[in-house]
DNA sequence: GCCACGTCCTGTATCGTCACCACCCCGGCA
DNA sequence: TGCCGGGGTGGTGACGATACAGGACGTGGC
């Protein structure tokens, strides 16, 4: 294995010469800088990186801990997370926890470990009870949803608001029972509370009347669980003629369970969704949806830890306390709330 | 910070007692064991994984080098390999390649940097051309397709065969003339290619014309274009009752450009796609499709990694030569291909 | 009584890099 | 002439862990 030692015998100049090459330090002729490039192409020399890992303190990787990445939703986010990445230099390692605390507060001791610089974390399992779990010393964001007073940085989605959007626009639609399907709500500040809130805010400012016959709650925010709780609807007897999806993926696995019963879309129900993943406006029918501008909320949430991974570099100042960050939304009508 | 020097003096033994207890070796007396245990704990000592790493020469990481996490395969492949890999104690660092040959090359310059323990890469860009490119010292499994006589181990689909499988479906249930929307063939290993081999057999074998009309090239395996070459193929006038697709991701878009040409499926038109992807099952019509067995290739691809990985550690024999391992597959028949 | 062996534990020497600081040299300026 | 300052370069010493070799001690066989 070729050192910077090697190189530096090669090249004529001691290792630190090359090292300041390496890392792009000014103060080197450039005679010398390109003898040293010379030698490193010779010997086929690459820097160790854990040695420098070592020495520096930071390994230039982050990690991203998700449920699932198979899920649209979070492979999307994923990607977006990983070029937003990129752009400051950093790797994404992605963990996977199984939409379960366990792997939540297995993800944070990773990080803990200094193997990751940081954590971006899209919770689920994790509540405001465990807020003491992140006051930890090393970068964490929270990503998706909000822990009340959390410790630590957050990037939320613009769930309330998004929620009633949606639910509105069913409204507007014409649909005058709408029915909810979403996940388990345990808490204040889970998706599933937060969009149900949305939901009975826009029913309210309609006038419409909540029906919890209407309300078809799901163990986990898959199609399939999706599919299952549109077939139940169907079948119970309740009327409806709209339906808001806690997610997209929820809502694709709705609209196959309608078409199941033999419910047509938009012409007998309207459907729309919360994500706008890609797959939405590809579907027959197309999927309107929230669009929360991934795009941003994943730059806001790797710049958030970016920041805070530097100023732990510096001792001073502890950079400002817990931040947080509410995504706008837009709504995108398509055909499953069209006429 | 607390290191390993810090426990060993608090609970009165050696550093290397210390490593012994955290690595789970024997020859550390009970007592022993629960004193250092006692002392990490209340230090809250945690090991520094870059020190570890430096000294091992082992990073513990893989990487996983695919076009875009945010295409439903990909995503699915990466939630696969991620616990496969977990099952070795390897974590999985994604990178994204954006299909282009600069990507991948830059993914194994990463790799070489001994930043990852070995590289899973998914190839796009590469080519036969690129097999010196590949002849590296660090272990690197090719998933996906196959690169002719690479001298690396490869895990790939069984592209011809399924393609084949696909085709000769759409002609049992009445195709008469079966369109393919396939990606760009460069050479003759890319699953564009493979599968276009595979499309022209199953025509072959039952005897049907191939009409050049009906293949719909596509520069991205995207859904945007599958959906452009659907509408492009109903537009041209040329007569099609099936279509075969190179992927589930570009059956998507098919779905819906025969939608918005006014094409039923699958009575008008009927479509299979390949890779069976999880969204498939919900679409409506849902999607017919070849089953490769993701778990088992995804098993195989980082099985020869740790292999690899663990016979590096050994300084003798280099192991055996490139394998090669071709999954099998079925053939999943949905709505879309549908009497 | 002696040796061989197994158990349990320890001292020391790195792994490859970069931070820190010292240093040298030379031109410019008082 | 002497001093200063800064561009360019190098020496030293960790970073925190583990590999390796080996030592102390106890047990058992002959």
């Amino acid at each position: 294995m070729v050192t910077i030692q090697d190189v530096a015998k090669a090249a004529g100049v001691s290792p630190m010469t090359v090292s300041h090459v390496i890392n792009h330090h000014p103060h080197v002729k450039n005679e010398t800088r390109e003898r040293v490039l010379r030698a490193i192409d010779e010997l086929g020399y690459r820097v160790n990186v854990a040695a420098r890992n070592l020495r520096t303190g930071r390994t230039g990787t982050i990690g991203l801990a998700v449920p699932e990445v198979d899920r649209p939703y979070y492979g999307q986010l994923a990607a977006e997370i990983i070029a937003a990445a990129a752009g400051h230099g950093l790797k994404v390692a992605i963990e996977q926890t199984g939409a379960s605390r366990e792997g939540e507060l297995a993800a944070l001791a990773l990080s803990r470990n200094r193997l990751y610089d940081g954590l971006i974390l899209s919770t689920v399992g994790l509540g405001p009870a465990d807020t003491d779990l992140l006051k930890v010393d090393h970068p964490v964001v929270i990503l998706g949803e909000r822990i009340f007073d959390g410790p630590v940085d957050h990037v939320a989605m613009p769930n309330v608001a998004g929620a009633r959007a949606a639910t509105a626009h069913l409204i507007e639609r014409g649909c005058r029972r709408v029915a909810l399907v979403d996940g388990l709500r345990r808490g204040e500040v889970d998706v599933s509370s937060l969009r149900y809130d949305g939901y009975r805010e826009a029913l309210d400012a309609a006038g419409l009347p909540f029906d919890p016959r209407l309300v078809a709650p799901i163990e986990r925010l898959t199609m399939e669980h999706g599919a299952a709780a549109a077939r139940r609807l169907a079948g119970s007897g309740a009327e409806f003629d709209g339906v808001f999806c806690v997610t997209d993926t929820v809502a694709i696995g709705v609209l196959r369970g309608l078409a199941d019963s033999g419910l047509s879309v938009p012409r007998d129900v309207k459907v729309i969704g919360f994500d706008n993943v890609a797959e939405g406006a590809y579907l027959v029918p197309s999927l309107s949806s929230i669009d929360p501008d991934h795009a941003l909320m994943a730059g806001t949430a790797v710049g958030f830890l970016a920041e805070r991974i530097a100023e732990k570099g510096k001792k001073g100042a502890r950079g400002p306390a817990a931040r947080e960050f509410i995504g706008d939304f837009s709504l995108v009508a398509r055909e499953s709330t069209g006429a």
